[in-house]
DNA sequence: GTTAAGATCTGCT
DNA sequence: GCAGATCTTAACG
């Protein structure tokens, strides 16, 4: 249980982007858990963001961000990925939290089935549609509450003092200049290499 | 009914 | 570093 999340019911976006790193994303599947710490997130706002599925209104496709947050959204993109995403804000708002990388823990054999593709461990989790293969998360989960088993956020006591790098978001054609991209600095799990400087 | 674009990944050069 | 795969979604006629 995140209480800096739920404390606050994951009021703001940005906070919420921050805070999820060094916390850990657990999915307790048939074949055993599935662990891993989160090392990179991405925001996504209501308010003058292009970049955002919510930006044009509600959807069918996006309905659950504009539900409560802490619970999952998970839409399916380019013909073959699922992304997995933290909602986030007030009820309504339209705003949710992208993972996009994961350093795993626990279940990597587990992982690499999942995945089906020989890659080193660090290639195994580090991109948002790698995630969903490796986890096994789908479209099932849409919606879910991320304090309930089997798929849930749990807090990391003693992760320390985070080093939180900021940088533009990955994979997107409008809203480029937006600092919004959350990254643990120096990890070496993250879905890109940092620039040099 | 048709079309264009997309919060990506893999494999090859 | 770059192209190709792949198909759902939403907007438009």
């Amino acid at each position: 249980m995140l209480r800096f999340f739920y404390d606050r019911n994951g009021l703001n976006t940005v906070e919420v982007a921050r805070g999820l790193l060094g916390h850990y994303l657990c999915h307790e599947t048939a074949s055993g858990l599935i662990s891993g710490i989160i090392v990179e997130t991405e925001a996504y706002l209501s308010n003058n963001d292009p970049a955002s599925h919510a930006f044009k209104g509600m959807t069918g496709r996006n309905a659950t961000m504009f539900g409560p947050a802490g619970r999952a959204y998970i839409y399916f993109i380019y013909g073959n990925y699922y992304c997995f995403n933290v909602v986030t804000g007030l009820q309504g708002s339209g705003e949710a939290v992208l993972i996009r990388a994961v350093e795993p823990l626990s279940g990597i054999e587990l992982m690499l089935k999942n995945r089906g593709v020989k890659c080193e461990i660090r290639n195994l989790t580090n991109g948002p549609g790698k995630i969903c293969i490796a986890y096994g998360i789908d479209k099932r989960y849409d919606g879910h509450d991320l304090r309930k088993k089997p798929l849930y956020l749990a807090e990391n006591s003693d992760h320390g003092r985070l080093e939180i790098k900021v940088t533009p978001r990955i994979g997107i054609s409008s809203a480029r200049d937006k600092l919004l991209r959350f990254i643990i600095k120096g990890n070496n799990y993250l879905s890109r290499r940092e620039p040099i400087g």
